[in-house]
DNA sequence: CTAAGCACTCGCCACCCGACAGTGCTAACC
DNA sequence: GGTTAGCACTGTCGGGTGGCGAGTGCTTAG
């Protein structure tokens, strides 16, 4: 049904609509394009093109806009992930190496991919499930206080504070600390999880009443931070780029800011990028109520065990083969930064 | 010049504007409150008001509305902090009582504080100049690569990773580990860097080449990491209620958008909450640019050395008796929680 | 000092109308 | 059969107009 022509007029469909936010009309079409043909053959293309759901036109005497389904077409068909530039490519690497720690990094990369794209951008943490740990430490901060901080070996470290009973003897937080740490070290999470509980029933055996509870306590609290640190920390910015001129969210605004402003709605956003590499949902294709004027483009970073999302979300009008490239490159970056590895450009 | 019922005007003004958003006229305003005079009369204490530059009228048919100067006066001097109810202590109480270490105390606040208000709110971390040091850990974490890890009283936690010259001495670390902490444990920050400075040239000189290139490297990242832990980071949240109906920044919107990225602007936006409790700055009593249209309601918190700032931000036209009880309960509550005393409601 | 009456000023809104862009259809053409 | 020219049609957008109403300032009287 699609000949090459009609694919084409979808084509120019898609790019003159994205670059310059208006309907397209046969005739802009034709000029902008050399297509070959009279304006009246594309409105006959176009006829099909709309008959078949891959454009619309807003209203009786306009121009014909893109569908979802005909942005669908356009990213898996028509259009190449674009790839960067040389001055782009320096830009990352520049930006990015200058990061001191995890945080960081993920608040770079957040604010740089939303620069380089213009949209909002997500990075969700790199995932604890795989990580395995490095190090457990106990400290008093203050009578009855504990903190912990458990550090990984992506460079993430969790903290939390536990209310104890008294600690009694002197010398039973350092002991403590040795023995999980000797339990866990090296482990992968889930494993160390279970070497601490079971180190936390058999240590609860062998000593006096007011010490297990203290050991109970610490126990608890860290199986529940290795249990809670896998609900992954997402990171958003470029909010403002929603108030672009050309962006016609000017209604539906206020229910994109609040939907980008919870946690969830963002890990279900990245979650659903169910591909591998780089994902696109457009539109409609998303789960989340309030988002489907929205579209996108997501990508797994990192390595091996190490994995985790990132991604932007943007009017569906976006320049698609740009912000793909955008992503794909920073996502690869990031991913080689993380692993330890010094990344080329 | 302003007797007490042109100020009694004044103040209905502020109240019958801030609660419908529209420009009220003298009708009205006898109307809601029961003033005991006509129209006419208040007609005249308006235009006294307005000579003073307490009230402006948008166009010469339409109602009053309170210029910064008005609102200032009415802050001042016409309105009273209001309490929170029971309800609305209960709320924070139990919505506070849940965080599990700091970063989580800063979130919980933020997003606490956003929705009590309905405007955007910012918390400053609490300080590090005061807060004494905990501990310091080393960990390698791969060749080459140490992650030092810093934490304070005050449940803050620092880390960063370095690149060294590949270690060499197996206890090279826990040794310099062990000197460190000694040197700076219960130290202020300040007394801290010193006293790692002075370490720091002793222990070069001691050592071998290699090892006493790693020393250097360490020392010279703790000293950075300390240091750098001075640029406080601020943290924001409900930007959709920028966006509210009634918030009049249609077109400012992407301005203060992008203005309340920035951590700079959120950091001088608190800063400049001079006055030692709580502080309001209105329209354009601010110095940042873009955002003249803006009130920000902040206030210092907690105690002695570990003090900090929180505050939110919003049209001129705001409930400031409401936010600014808002502000100052959960202040106190937050003080009260970083504090490490168990507050009551 | 307060109140009543009154003319006046604008912003808002609904309405109309013409220009315009783009379409679908039909008929001719290669 | 696909392509093209011509043409009537449809809906949006912008500007212009007029009525309405809220609110004011002024003047004058109590």
């Amino acid at each position: 049904m699609l000949d090459d022509r009609k694919l084409a007029v979808l084509r120019a469909i898609v790019r003159d609509y994205v670059a310059t936010e208006e309907p397209v009309g046969s005739k802009t079409l034709v000029d902008r394009h050399n297509l070959g043909v009279s304006p009246a053959t594309i409105r006959n293309d176009m006829a099909v093109l709309e008959e078949e759901g891959y454009i619309a036109q807003p209203h009786t005497s306009a121009g014909r806009i893109p569908t979802d389904k005909g942005y669908r077409l356009f990213v898996d068909r028509l259009s190449e992930v674009r790839a960067l530039s040389p001055a782009e490519r320096r830009a990352i690497q520049q930006f990015m190496d200058n990061a001191v720690n995890l945080d960081d990094v993920v608040d770079r990369t957040v604010r740089l991919l939303s620069q380089l794209t213009r949209q909002v951008a997500v990075v969700q943490y790199p995932s604890l499930s795989g990580a395995t740990v490095r190090h457990l430490e106990l400290l008093n901060m203050a009578p009855g206080r504990v903190m912990m901080v458990l550090i990984t070996d992506t460079g993430r470290v969790e903290q939390r504070v536990v209310e104890v009973p008294v600690v009694t003897s002197d010398d039973l937080l350092p002991d403590l600390r040795a023995r999980l740490n000797a339990v866990m070290d090296g482990k992968r999470l889930t494993a160390a999880d279970q070497a601490v509980a079971a180190l936390g029933t058999q240590f609860r055996v062998v000593d006096p009443v007011v010490d297990g509870a203290v050991v109970a306590r610490v126990v608890d609290a860290l199986r529940e931070m290795i249990d809670e640190s896998r609900d992954q920390r997402v990171v958003m910015a470029g909010a403002a780029n929603l108030t672009r001129a050309g962006h016609d969210f000017s209604d539906s605004l206020h229910v994109v800011l609040e939907a980008l402003e919870e946690q969830v709605v963002l890990m279900r956003l990245l979650g659903e990028a169910a591909t591998p590499d780089l994902s696109v949902r457009i539109g409609h294709e998303t789960t989340v109520a309030g988002l489907a004027g929205t579209s996108v483009v997501a990508s797994t970073y990192g390595r091996g065990e190490v994995v985790s999302r990132l991604g932007v979300i943007g009017p569906t009008r976006m320049d698609y083969p740009g912000t793909m490239g955008a992503v794909r490159a920073v996502a690869r970056y990031v991913g080689q930064l993380i692993s330890g590895e010094s990344p080329g450009a």
